[in-house]
DNA sequence: GGCGTACGCAACCATATGGTTGCGTGTTTG
DNA sequence: CAAACACGCAACCATATGGTTGCGTACGCC
């Protein structure tokens, strides 16, 4: 029950948080962590890790998986490829609007179609 | 006086909110926008949206320029470019990492090579 | 000059968010 | 079996955050 991937508004609020990336990167860093072992080496409570945790399986970023009476996390790579390749297409897609507003706002006001305002702006 | 570019925190938590997307994405569709112009095509008030853009000026996402009475934003893919990369270092790196310890796990303790390992991955 | 528009600043609000402590329960292990 | 350990759940707190309204002021236009 945690299928949540092509989602990024949770990734993104997930990464947003200094304390949350530390925690994520303490998982990834040791390839499978408990709350309390993260909150040993964090100024947090194990209870802040655990709802840290919490906000990260949602957005995808880390799986639990339950071993005897402990509750092993690991991270997920994947939801951060994804929005990356994400922001790229965003930015790539501003890009390239805007590479064309420039043109066209440099032309030198040869065509003239669409009654336009009168070119010179303010 | 915004040159703040390298701080993918800053471009994290202004990413993380809806409406300051929408807001993003409104001033890049139009090349240049005021606050005004924005707030008139979304479901909030012009001041709503004057913070939004304050955020998103402080993480290098637009850019403010005054003309006349006028304030006028452009939207800056840069910083969006930066996150994304700094992501898919993060990605790789956790990716390895959990590679490594995985395959550490899975030998037999017999010969163990640095070479390319045998690909599972996804 | 005078009016309307576009801002910026500030006060205020409600809710979300990060964090803490306390407590009851399931799991090991001596 | 009983003591320890590791959790999960819930109550609570303080502050950050998104949003609103009101107001004084700078700029443009008749």
């Amino acid at each position: 029950m945690t299928m949540r991937g092509d989602d990024i508004e949770p990734v993104l609020a997930a990464l947003a948080d200094p304390t949350r990336r530390r925690v994520l990167d303490a998982v990834a860093s040791r390839g499978e962590a408990t709350a309390t072992m993260i909150a040993a080496e964090l100024p947090v409570s194990r209870q802040a890790v655990v709802k840290h945790l919490g906000v990260l399986d949602q957005a995808g970023l880390v799986t639990g998986r339950k071993a005897g009476r402990e509750m092993l996390y690991t991270a997920r790579p994947e939801p951060l490829d994804n929005a990356a390749r994400w922001m790229d297409a965003v930015a790539a897609e501003w890009d390239a609007r805007l590479a064309r507003i420039k043109h066209l706002a440099e032309l030198p006001a040869s065509a003239a179609e669409t009654g336009a305002p009168a070119g010179d702006e303010r």
